[in-house]
DNA sequence: AGACATTATTTACTAGAAGAGAATGGTGAG
DNA sequence: CTCACCATTCTCTTCTAGTAAATAATGTCT
């Protein structure tokens, strides 16, 4: 039997001192409150209430018990009413996991006005570049790249695509040569941003003939910004997203190569747990991304690539390839 | 769905941090668990437990609910919990309606013996000779003639037959002679009690024959002791149980007349709601009540009555008889 | 690395229960 | 004294909660 329509029925019962209202109150015919009193005191052990057809009573123990079940019934439907609230507002405290350069060149000058707009809000945004566990380590959301997916059982909401070049300084072009090849960098001086998906091998593609390069270099560092930081000082060359070197190629600072092959693309994907019964919080923040990331459809920059087979910008991906998806499993060959 | 055990699923899974041993534990199926924690996120239309094949967390949301409905389910235990010593030994308050005669010459001697016997238990002892409606008085018992029996659906156990006998004081029979025949009870100043079934009209039974006297009187009064009095003082006859002139006819004070003739014999009643689920209380009380009445058998007295005929006196009824019956309304004829 | 074990979930499928409707017996009010 | 209402019983239908088997995913232990 069902206890807590049970229970229900005999507070209401108890409240109402009369089986045929407490139905019509419960939306119930008398046989179920008959039937649900009677199975609860069988259940139970103990007569609840004494009853002829035209009075009842509670019996002592009936009492005793009343008390108790109505605190239990409260608690428990305060338990469904403070979910009301949360269900519908943005509330609480976001745990966000975001990789440290994308969301410092792209993302952290927008997050004081997302969080002035909900104020309820509390964001915990943890930067790492490794692939957290979202789910042991809390995570309501986490962003990362598509050389960093791996989980499946989770949704994945793609954001943007960010196309990548190589490039260096002018200094370390003239010093070394400008490669015309991809099989040019394998006598460069690669520097590697180690947590990358594509730190070791590169892949170049052109005409539907794709070079993998497997390239090497004297510095390895775990933050894309090092390796900006390297590329500035002129230490070497590298396949880095177009969007953190972007003001350096457009002030000259750092100049780029191999136009005219495609390079690796990085999709930036939101990560949560899943797609049902979406938190508002999570749904609010997404939003804030898509919306965010989307800004560059008004002010597309194009990264510099070969006529004729232009590849869409950050942020450009469809409508209907923004539908988040579960993503298969990335089983390693 | 069962809120009450998709809520102590909930519970369990997030305090074992896992699903299949929450199923363990509660010996419930694996999906059984999946099935009951997807069904209640989809009640509430929040995300409870984020979770892989793997691992899984609460998420906020589920926290403070975990939080509420804790304390929901640990009432409702306790609930269950107090009923459980109520439910094996007698305590709290027993409330029982008695007639105020017997009462006072049979059974209120032996209610301290009774109460002694059970420290946790309180008398609530109501003498009143009406015959109260118990559910709506709140009564666990009454004990009451079956002059006086009405109710259905309430259970009658039998505790004793009181034999009547008609007497008076000697002084009376003197002064007005000695009834030879029912019949002269009509020109006797028959004393009443009026709170009896047969308060008017004395019914007499002899080889078959049924006589069936219409009486009167000076002298109507709503207590038997009341009665006694009036006989003992010579003032007329009366229809009385013998329990309550045993004495008096032992030491003279009052004689019996017409003891070739059968007399109404009222037969006494345990009266209670219910059989199922009887209270320990109730029970242990019309165990008490049984026995005493039974005491009788060892030291039996009988009514004077003719010979070959002779009655079963008080306690005396048999194993067989003795068994509650559910009364049958008594339709005025 | 790879086989294995464990885990959550999905999909049928089934036993059981919860509730409605009709009928019954009982009770108070007008 | 009739009427209206109430609690209960019985029967029946529908729907649900559970299991078993199968699947997919993931961590662990040689």
């Amino acid at each position: 039997m069902d206890r807590l329509t049970a229970l229900q029925v005999f507070r209401q019962v108890a409240e109402l001192n009369s089986f045929a209202e407490a139905g019509r109150r419960l939306g119930l015919s008398p046989p179920a409150i008959s039937k649900n009193i009677a199975e609860l005191e069988a259940d139970l052990g103990v007569r609840l209430i004494n009853r002829t057809t035209r009075r009842m009573a509670l019996t002592e123990e009936g009492r005793i018990y009343l008390e108790h079940v109505t605190q239990g019934l409260d608690a428990l439907a305060r338990a469904d009413q403070v979910l009301g609230p949360i269900k519908t507002a943005p509330s609480g405290t976001l745990r966000v996991s975001a990789p440290m350069t994308v969301t410092l060149t792209r993302l952290s000058a927008a997050m004081p006005a997302f969080l002035s707009r909900y104020p309820d809000l509390k964001l915990d945004l943890h930067l790492d570049d490794r692939r957290v566990d979202i789910v042991r380590e809390g995570f309501d959301l986490a962003i990362r790249g598509s050389d960093n997916l791996e989980d499946s059982s989770l949704v994945a909401r793609k954001l943007a695509i960010m196309p990548h070049v190589i490039c260096a300084a002018p200094s370390y072009f003239e010093k070394h040569g400008r490669p015309k090849t991809p099989a040019d960098l394998k006598a460069a001086n690669c520097i590697r941003f180690s947590l990358s998906g594509h730190a070791d091998i590169w892949e170049f593609r052109k005409d539907g003939r794709a070079e993998r390069i497997a390239i090497d270099g004297r510095y390895s560092v775990s933050s894309s910004l090092a390796v900006r930081d390297a590329l500035r000082a002129g230490f070497g060359v590298s396949l880095i997203p177009y969007l953190y070197v972007e003001s350096d190629l457009k002030a000259g600072r750092l100049q780029s190569a191999l136009d005219d092959w495609d390079k690796v693309e990085t999709t930036l994907y939101a990560v949560y747990p899943a797609r049902q019964h979406l938190a508002p919080k999570i749904r609010v923040f997404l939003d804030f991304l898509i919306e965010e990331f989307s800004r560059d459809k008004e002010k597309p920059f194009v990264p510099p690539r070969r006529e004729g087979s232009a590849k869409r910008g950050v942020g450009e991906a469809t409508d209907a390839e923004n539908q988040a998806e579960i993503l298969p499993a990335i089983s390693s060959p």
